[in-house]
DNA sequence: TTGGGTTATTAGATCGATCTAATCGTAGCG
DNA sequence: CGCTACGATTAGATCGATCTAATAACCCAA
């Protein structure tokens, strides 16, 4: 009664001895290897379905040494921006046979560590990573090590890295609102130990300048990267003398809570103040943000097409994909409205 | 010259042989096994450090037939609240040295048996899953799988499952409002092909019926299940008449869609108009929004806990684990304000 | 001194696939 | 008829760990 063992896993052998071939014929007909003959492959088909036969990957990748999973590690999973880019990212890799490894950091350095040990460990074919904030320049650890490591929307020198001109985001928001007559043009930034906050800073300034606008240091809000930290900074904002009539936010979650700081206040963004956002997320779309199209699908794609490049040349020189925002232009900005505030 | 082959990979075999030890040996030092002598233990170390040794999951765990992974299959990545369970989850498994695979279907039935394809070939030990909305009745095909599923928030027959009792949250929110005075409340629910839209509906007329307030048809408006929705579910809502007092929302991504659209319609919520959510989000919380509480990260836990349990325990009975919601009072409801509506 | 009983270590098989190099059959060709 | 060439198939080694069962080393009691 051998037969009636519950021997719980279907393998090549299962298979082979069923359609009276040799593991390895089994093996050519899962690769679709050509050299097969059409007769054979089909009974080893038939026997494929027959036993209910399941892939075992892990077996494979221990012998060709490649396990096409990548591994995905970002810093806030919570934020759209980043959701939209997991799913660009996996879609993309998706497509071409590879599964994603996902892992949130929360913008904490010591998960970052566990997950990227956890991930070489899988073993994984390479790594997509938007290091937490004190990781960039830390240790150099990321540089160099055996899975392949690429960065997105923040730069670690030494890795490949797909991201967004920044500086040209913020100038292009300040261009618009000065051509609507704004001159007093607040920054609801991120946390200045960002690269990415302190390049939209840059090109906050640098866009003043360009458009003769004198540079006020009090309008300039350092805050959280979200919704709460949108909602202070724009509050605190409205208090200054002379008031702002616009802003430019460091991303649109933040200009979000800034929209609802400005409606707590009574006032209706695009009628009463201006403001714009910065990754076009969904929601940015639908609650009539004006704001940087940074467009977090290409950023995944781009940054995927980098590690699959890496991984099939690792020694190859390393590669930063800056992609050009554009403005989108919805109902949160408008021309300074006369009254709003005395120059 | 052997030395200066550029072998790329550590082994056991490598360890072994600098420290004077069997493979065997390595592996026990590795596994933190006892019976090693300390002496012999700590030399081992010493060359893991020296020679830079990265542990091959993958190796073992073809042995072991255990990958100590599990899969994550989510409906809607940027949705908050599916983004709060991944983490709540992420946090829990990996705790007990487990490594997450996460795949997003965005209700889509086709990825969803990609991903399920993918990761039962991977092979992961087990799978939690909140099923895309025609999954739950369709094939069958979930249960009884290899890799063990577990469902949450959306129950499968014959699957173990994680969730919150809807019927219950509904009738807490009406029993609130009612309580405040409101007469009109509208239901702004998500597509009725959900299982949970189904039974908050259902605990939405339950409620109604308990305080004694007439049910509406009208009052009742399906929308998908995004900011979008509530936005444009509430302004429908708003040219009804008599015109609702307060709304009930499918979730809070709906509800933050509502408010906004009493906003645009000049009205504050909570003053003139409440809204009740439903999940507690991170944003309701800062939003100030009163909802029903399902504590996202309770649920992903008590799925963690159903998939390491069935893991461990294949053959025991199926099990339901149904949390209680609470409701949180904040800022989004108040008393009928008295000349809103006529009765 | 010797046998029994630990304790520490190890050789060899194993997981389920793939790869290499060899083999078998047979068709083509001078 | 014999030799090559080629297409189809396969045996056996291999990837890097773990497991089993056996062995080596050693201490202690009789």
């Amino acid at each position: 009664m051998i037969e009636a063992s519950p021997k719980d896993r279907v393998t090549l052998v299962d298979i082979a001895s069923d359609a009276g071939v040799s593991r390895a014929t089994v093996s050519l007909v899962l690769r679709n290897v050509p050299s097969v003959a059409p007769a054979t492959r089909k009974r080893v088909l038939q026997s494929i379905t027959k036993l209910g036969y399941v892939y075992h990957r892990g077996a494979a990748n221990l012998r060709t040494q490649r396990s096409h999973a990548i591994g995905l590690i970002v810093s806030d999973i919570t934020n759209p921006f980043f959701a939209e880019i997991i799913i660009a990212i996996e879609d993309w890799l998706g497509s071409t046979g590879f599964v994603t490894i996902l892992g949130n950091t929360s913008e904490n350095l010591e998960k970052q560590q566990r997950l990227l040990k956890s991930l070489s460990e899988y073993p994984v074919d390479g790594i997509l990573i938007c290091p937490t904030q004190g990781s960039i320049t830390g240790a150099g650890s990321l540089a160099g090590r055996r899975p392949p490591v690429v960065a997105f929307t923040r730069p670690v020198s030494g890795l490949d890295y797909a991201g967004v001109d920044n500086v040209a985001g913020s100038e292009l928001a300040i261009d618009y609102l000065a051509a609507l007559g704004h001159q007093h043009i607040a920054f609801i930034g991120g946390p200045s130990s960002l690269s990415s906050a302190q390049q939209r800073f840059l090109g906050y300034r640098l866009g003043l300048e360009k458009n003769g606008i004198s540079f006020r240091e009090n309008l300039v809000v350092e805050q959280a990267p979200n919704r709460k930290g949108g909602f202070q900074g724009l509050t605190a904002a409205l208090t200054l003398s002379p008031a702002p009539t616009a802003a430019v936010c460091f991303n649109d979650v933040v200009a979000l809570g800034a929209i609802e700081a400005l409606r707590s206040s009574s006032k209706e963004p695009g009628r009463d103040f201006s403001i714009v956002g910065f990754n076009n997320i969904a929601d940015a779309h639908f609650g009539g943000l004006t704001t940087v199209d940074t467009s977090p699908a290409k950023i995944g794609e781009a940054a995927a097409d980098l590690l699959l490049h890496r991984i099939k040349e690792p020694t190859s020189p390393v590669r930063q994909v800056i992609l050009t925002p554009r403005l989108i232009v919805r109902e949160s900005t408008a021309r300074r409205s006369p009254g709003s505030s005395p120059d």
